[in-house]
DNA sequence: GCGCAGTCTGATAGCGCTCACAGGTGGGGG
DNA sequence: CCCCCACCTGTGAGCGCTATCAGACTGCGC
């Protein structure tokens, strides 16, 4: 910068003057700067300038597992809007969902001297060290039951749910199941609730959900213990894609067709399902837009004065996308 | 620091080293430090190390996209990995294929005087970029056709299309089409040539490859006009699980059974492959290991004092994972 | 002619850390 | 007895930027 500042025959104020677009100086010298940072191929050191001003236009994310589909798909977008908004990308993950895990990752971003903070990290453990985050530091959660201050940016899952079991209802089916995520995820809860809604406004009796853990194993799983234990069942809410495509191929297995004896709709609406046999009724999701709105409600923290937050959570709408794995009742053979 | 410091009644220097692990620290002394800092809540500020040491124990991580299975499954890999070595991710993509953005993209990462860079990009044009990085910044690349003194970290994609190959052909499959992935993709075109080889090998006739985007989609599309311009072909390699999984469906579609009409190997064995209808044949290729050799690779040259790269690429093997989408050839009905 | 606001520029002082150096101890060998 | 070396600690400078203040130079109105 000294350099820059020698060869344009100005002081190195001037040329942090020209870095950061202040007004106020003649467009004759801006041109002279310029033209020097081009010949000394001059790059602005971002470290020393987040020093000097204690912020360092970084965004820090807490992840549990980015090779997730939502939390993939939530990252590349939220990486995209930052970049749209000139600001970087810091990610960290959590290997446990304990409190002390949390706390590193919270301390390593803070040393960071990030200037806000996504917090994607589903599960309930998260929320409860969303509270206990330095208060002058801006945060924002990819979920549901955030606690009151901290503001959050969720996809409608009971919604979404609720859209879902409603499907299976105006279909013709009364004895539909569900297989929830994990205990501890907060997503896994709202689907079952509103699974949960959709069915006690039916009138329609409640069985125990049964419990995966997203993965396609552990919806084959269920699927192989469903059709064991309620062989009645004509329609299953599953609570992701991957789990409902496992819970299809055990029904198969077991000889039982898909929409024709039992309907499943899925939740996530991965690229493939699509494609998959059945094609899978499912929920959408839109993820990119969770991205963005992240990046918005951050830069907007980012920019105001007011630590505390007052506002409602961004709920992103999802949406139902029926294709074939779902049918209308028929009486099971 | 200071403040710290003050309490523990020494320097400043002296916090430094207890924070540095440094020898020669009285082991009362750094106690007190120790508990100095605890009681002050004190957090070392990594900007201000980064800016005095001129090195931020950062790694950046350039992809273009973080959604797509191997690159979300290699990125988190790769976090995990360099937080075990004590460094921080920093991730940027790239919107483009185009060398401004990757220039960009370096850029904003030098300008965060990253430690290191891996870059995360199969593409062609990635590969151009590379040799055009600051001599002085440790890299690796995370794709085969690395240009000589960058080193590079690969699973073996041209072996796992052979393995791959080879399954159908010992399956007595003579009939053998491919489904590639994009022409600029360095992994498109490694498989494309494992197939190739293991062909001519086998003394079959080589067909020109179906192209993809990777996209089940475009499987789906391969798939519809692999039946209507070769019907005669029994066996076909699809260079991802995605595509393969939509061309399975596009083929039972048309009626043709999988495995006992057409055998079909997919690449890349995601979580879901076991699962699909039929589990799909693939080539597992892990990913979790190539994240911790990128770091490894990094760690090493980021010490060491030699610049240019010597060494050859790190090669991580692939596995062919036989289940149920091929079986022996029969006569097709 | 004077003052004053508006425009432009430079000097100086940090940001919070590490590095290089200069000490000050104490003990063992010559 | 002295010197040297291993140990431990403190002092100063500086990393490359931004913030703050103080100045200098215009042009305008009274």
């Amino acid at each position: 910068m000294a350099d820059v500042a020698q060869l344009a025959g100005v002081s190195h104020q001037t040329v942090s003057r020209v870095l950061n677009d202040h007004p106020y100086v003649k467009e004759e010298t801006r041109a002279r700067v310029l033209e020097a940072m081009a010949e000394l191929g001059y790059r602005r050191n971002l470290t020393a300038r987040a020093l000097a001003r204690r912020q360092s236009d970084t965004i820090g994310v807490i992840a549990f597992d980015t090779s997730l589909y939502g939390p993939a798909s939530t990252l590349f977008s939220l990486e995209q809007a930052a970049r749209g908004a000139g600001l970087e990308v810091h990610v960290v993950t959590v290997p446990d969902m304990g409190p002390e895990a949390f706390a590193e990752a919270v301390d390593r971003l803070v040393a960071q001297s990030v200037s806000g903070v996504v917090v994607l990290a589903p599960q309930r453990a998260a929320v409860q060290v969303m509270v206990g985050l330095p208060a002058d530091l801006p945060a924002v959660a990819v979920e549901g039951g955030a606690p009151p201050g901290v503001p959050s940016v969720v996809v409608d899952q009971v919604d979404g749910a609720l859209q879902a079991t409603r499907h299976l209802v105006e279909l013709g089916h009364t004895e539909i199941a569900h297989v929830r995520g994990p205990q501890d995820w907060i997503e896994a809860e709202a689907r079952r609730v509103g699974w949960h809604q959709a069915m006690t406004a039916a009138g329609l009796t409640v069985r125990e959900p049964l419990v995966g853990d997203w993965s396609a194993r552990s919806g084959y799983d269920a699927g192989v213990l469903l059709h064991e234990r309620w062989p009645e069942v004509t329609g299953v809410f599953v609570a992701n894609d991957h789990m409902a495509l496992g819970l299809v191929r055990a029904l198969a297995e077991a000889g039982v067709d898909i929409p024709g004896q039992v309907s499943v709709v899925g939740f996530d609406d991965i690229a493939e399902a699509g494609y998959l046999r059945p094609p899978l009724t499912t929920v959408h999701q839109d993820f990119a837009e969770v991205g963005r709105r992240c990046v918005d409600v951050l830069v907007e923290r980012i920019g105001s004065a007011e630590r505390w937050f007052q506002g409602q959570p961004v709920v992103v709408p999802s949406r139902l996308v029926v294709r074939a794995s779902t049918a209308p009742v028929t009486r099971r053979g």
